[in-house]
DNA sequence: TCTGGGGTCCTAGGACCC
DNA sequence: TCTGGGGTCCTAGGACCC
């Protein structure tokens, strides 16, 4: 094949959660584990060993389903410090094989290994040695795919699960992937997988033999993408950018779902206004400026609704993103109605000062000063030392301990 | 058996401007 | 006056991923 084709290597742990928390409870091994929440809670899978998945239990099935189907699971809340500290692990062993490294997630990473032979020998000798550095580093299993692109690679790790490597050659790649499942396509769901199969399509091979045209006509820009997808292409989208390019957020959220849904707008507001001071904090973290800030509201009857607003000018101060909010669910909340869940979502981003008002911009400074301060107590001494609720009236604050990096797994208040 | 939380990208309609 | 088109921004929703 062609002399300029790259070599990407995607890394894949197994069973990620699921390994972290042997390692710190070895009795869990071997053994049927659900880790997301207890088994009675709202909430989902986060994942499961090996062994509960004998039994369905999958990630994203609800936990009360889960301990049906499987009722000799063991259920363990998500520990995400844990997760990403072990994320961290391999994340220094991956730079010491390429310097272009981008996690994808907290488990999984692209390699860009192009060029790379002299140093590390041919792809499956580099693969081998990166497997068995990651173990001994981390004592962390995982499977790493091979190939011409991410979407090969992606694939083939996929393939290669568990503690595997699968190197597709280049030039194979259309062979590799014609008797796949088109669900085995990344970006090919349920609802894409339905239309596909209304059109005879089952495996990608099938896939394959439609012109661009004919995909573009049903699909639109995805279409076009997948055409490419099925000849093992980066075509299109997140797929065609570099490995390692930087990535600066395009949205920051925080979203939570109550254990009994409620009706009290001081409750709600409440939580609004934690989650506004969560935003504001992950924003200052990134030193970025939100222009839209979002709520997002589901009913009792999971019928949700989200609302925007785009302000004057960018913020990152927890009051105005929380106003904002508040505003637009006072806005549109069906008065009396059941609340399951709220979120509060910033985005269009913008580069800190455009011009504001002097006067406007030496206050706001203050406010910055103060936030910062109170981002750095609650470094110091937890999430719930400091809150600007203090003032809402008759607001009480749920005591729940958020999960500060929002990985999956962790929840739920308890009441 | 009810359905988490944090993201990305895409579509589509309406406003508004030229 | 009943008739455009293109470009961009804003908003709402949905598919998909881990």
């Amino acid at each position: 094949m062609p002399a300029f084709a790259k070599t990407i290597f995607h890394v894949d742990m197994d069973a990620f959660f699921v390994s972290v928390e042997e390692l710190f409870d070895p009795s869990l091994k071997g053994k049927a584990v659900v880790v997301g929440g207890q088994r009675d809670e709202r909430g989902v899978v986060s994942a499961a060993s090996y062994e509960a998945r004998k039994f369905g239990v999958h990630s994203a099935m609800p936990l009360r389903t889960a301990a049906k189907l499987c009722p000799h699971a063991i259920f363990v809340n998500g520990h995400p410090e844990r997760y990403r500290e072990c994320s961290e692990k391999v994340y220094r062993v991956l730079t010491s094989f390429s310097p272009l490294v981008e996690m994808a997630s907290i488990d999984e990473a692209y390699l860009d290994m192009t060029g790379t032979a002299r140093l590390h020998g041919p792809p499956l000798c580099a693969a081998h040695a990166l497997h068995q550095k990651i173990k001994s580093d981390t004592q962390l299993n995982c499977s790493i795919g091979i190939g011409v692109s991410r979407l090969i690679a992606k694939v083939s790790s996929a393939k290669a699960k568990p503690h595997g490597i699968l190197w597709v050659i280049p030039g194979q790649e259309t062979k590799f992937l014609a008797p796949l499942d088109v669900r085995d396509i990344p970006g090919v769901g349920k609802v894409t997988e339905q239309s596909l199969h209304a059109l005879g399509v089952q495996r990608v091979g099938d896939l394959a033999r439609f012109n661009d045209a004919f995909l573009q006509e049903h699909f639109g820009k995805w279409g076009l993408a997948l055409a490419g997808k099925a000849r093992g292409e980066d075509a299109g989208g997140w797929f065609d950018t570099e490995v390692g390019a930087d990535t600066d957020p395009k949205s920051i959220s925080h979203e939570h779902t109550y254990n009994e849904d409620t009706a009290n707008p001081d409750q709600i507001e409440s939580t609004l206004m934690r989650l506004s001071e969560m935003v504001g904090r992950r924003l200052r973290e990134h030193g970025l400026h939100a222009r839209t800030i979002q709520l997002k509201l589901r009913y009792k009857d999971f019928t949700t609704i989200t609302r925007a607003h785009s302000l004057p000018a960018p913020t990152q101060l927890d009051t105005e993103i929380f106003e904002q909010a508040r505003a637009l669910f006072r806005k549109n909340w069906r008065k009396g109605s059941q609340v399951r869940l709220l979120g509060v979502h910033a985005s269009s981003f913008q580069s800190a000062s455009q011009q504001e008002d002097l006067i406007e911009g030496a206050r706001r400074q203050r406010w910055q000063q103060v936030f910062s301060a109170a981002d750095r107590l609650r470094d110091k001494f937890g999430e719930s030392t400091v809150s600007l609720a203090s003032g809402l009236k008759g607001g009480f604050r749920e005591r729940t301990h958020e999960n500060p990096a929002g990985l999956p797994g962790k929840s739920k208040g308890q009441q």
